[in-house]
DNA sequence: CTGAAAGCGCTAACAA
DNA sequence: TTGTTAGCGCTTTCAG
């Protein structure tokens, strides 16, 4: 017993309009009597309208879905960015089309630049480390396609970017370590694809500096943003004679590492040893001892990189070029004052 | 200098034919001439030619478009689902639209049905507890929209399920700890509303059962699924007397809540007390001790789901009415021998 | 095996 | 403020 789904013409007829009408109202176009729009309404609702999302596609030209890109394996982040993307598109009435990918893929810009060509998108958002893939920002910029990019690094074009202050927030942990009177801090650098890493090495190394430490003598490994190779530096860094009394892991998958070669070599933490991570994942606040990190505004993030993207896309008032937001230091108990036993 | 994308006008003119045969080439329909196909095929290259989803939808009144409902808190689940039906869109062809929701939301049915209604959607993948949420099943029915369901429960209608054998694994565990000489094994239980909760229940009473020990005797404590629930629920089981040699905590986002409670009582794990999850995330190999688990196979669960319901919208063989998958005990260190001292 | 014509349901000029 | 007329680029009958 499924009726036909009723159409534009439906409506207008109901209503007694033109399809025309009935289409400004729906689209929410000015120049509208009050009256003729409530008319329309009724008769939309009357008849259970739901307007043909490809008919509109088609003739409008316009897909009113906007794509994510990305090529990360932490769920927690993949997830704040979605939820982000989401609420500003639900909001604004446009659909989301996630596309994992490997940056690394020969294909990664033939799938970057059909999507928009095939109009299944109509522009797209990157995340690191894909956002800062130049060939690819070249291919887009190349083909004219809409993007917003989440990352630090700035880029070639006009396109817009959006982050989070690395930099700052990775001196003020090393402030915090440093007040607690750490001297011989190990630090763990992340990804070396990823312009997170850097700034957060420069945050740290900034504040070294600005308390009289001398960067270049800091303890320093190169990780990946993973687990086990936070685990291997920190077993490096251990091992390093003087043995450093502080370890400032780039992200908190790696100060899990951190803390897991500390166990293994008991050493306790904080009191032999303070750790802290970066990202404040949901586990940071599980681990043993909860871990000390810095809490970034992923969604929100994601929220206005979307928000900024469909901005440009709908013509209007295209925004800042760059937006930085704040992280928050979070304070738990894998730190502690230099030296302390318990 | 962007010129006007290629249409399949500009394809049939470049080969010389009408473009009902260009179409077929592209569709893979049968009848076409060998040599006629490399014509359509060469023209189309030459052309870069990319066909419009749009008016590909418009025409054949589908979206070649999947939705994905899910109402979880746990990325790492989500992702693997995500992951496993993009796999199969992929190949495919076709798109995954994703969906968070909330199951009390009273715009869910709406939310749902109009996905389909406006030909965003072809069909629909329920998880749990969306899954079960019989409302919206029976809207579903009734509007005569095509979805598959991951969930161990059955529903009305012939919709297919997929799941894994909870009960199975559950049992497998319970096994594991009473061949390890526990006899005195608390349980917590999952978040109501999900049917894993009860079948994993299941599981391990039977086990009991199987082993001469009462079901009705063990000690069993409500959870949510969380990492406090899991927290509140094992200082109650801890503070039971006799006190229970093991735990075995339903997923492990509470087995970790276990592992922090046992912290605080000073107890040492495994060798005081025996503390097993279930899920195997990521966090579970990097708790302290390392957490025995069991290995669900999602990603696989959500290909099986999207390839299912993708055969069933294309009219193929719908297969058959329920999938079930086995998930795989993932020992570590968190149990062993009851009455170990290390 | 191939083609011509008729829409799919909507938006976009341009009139009225 | 409202209506008319063309398409958007494809798939689908139905003929050849």
């Amino acid at each position: 017993m499924t009726r036909r789904r009723a159409t534009i013409d439906d409506v207008a007829a109901q209503a007694g309009l033109s399809i025309k009408t009935v289409s400004r109202v729906l689209n929410g176009e000015p120049n509208v009597r009050p009256q003729t729009r409530d008319r329309v309404l009724a008769a939309a609702k009357g008849l259970a309208y739901q307007p043909n999302v490809s008919a509109r596609r088609l003739a409008s030209k316009r897909s009113f879905v906007i794509g994510l890109l990305y090529d990360n394996p932490d769920s927690d982040y993949v997830m704040a960015i979605q939820d982000g993307a989401l609420a500003v598109c639900r909001r604004l009435d446009y659909h989301l089309l996630i596309h994992p990918c490997r940056t690394l893929a020969p294909s990664l810009v033939d799938e970057a630049v059909s999507l928009h060509h095939r109009s299944t998108v109509d522009g797209l958002i990157l995340t690191q480390p894909v956002a800062d893939f130049e060939p690819l920002i070249r291919a887009l910029i190349e083909a004219d396609i809409a993007f917003v990019r989440i990352s630090q690094r700035d880029s070639a074009g006009d396109s817009p970017c959006v982050s989070v202050d690395d930099e700052r927030a990775a001196r003020l942990m090393t402030d915090h370590l440093i007040l607690l009177g750490h001297t011989n801090i190990g630090f763990i650098i992340g990804h070396p694809d990823h312009g997170s890493s850097h700034d957060r090495l420069l945050g740290f190394r900034a504040s070294l500096q600005a308390h009289g430490l001398s960067p270049d003598r800091a303890p320093v490994e190169q990780g990946l943003y993973t687990f086990d190779s936070g685990f291997a530096c920190a077993q490096r860094l251990l091992a390093r004679d003087p043995r450093p009394t502080a370890i400032f892991a780039s992200d908190d998958h790696m100060a899990m590492g951190v803390l897991t070669a500390a166990y293994e070599k008991k050493l306790a933490v904080p009191a032999e040893l303070s750790v802290c991570g970066f990202d404040d994942t949901p586990m940071a606040r599980y681990a043993c001892p909860p871990l000390t990190t810095a809490r970034q505004p992923i969604r929100q993030v994601a929220r206005v990189a979307t928000e900024c993207l469909v901005n440009r896309l709908q013509g209007k008032d295209p925004g800042e070029r760059r937006y930085v937001l704040e992280s928050k230091l979070i304070l738990r108990e894998s730190t502690s004052r230099c030296g302390t036993r318990r």
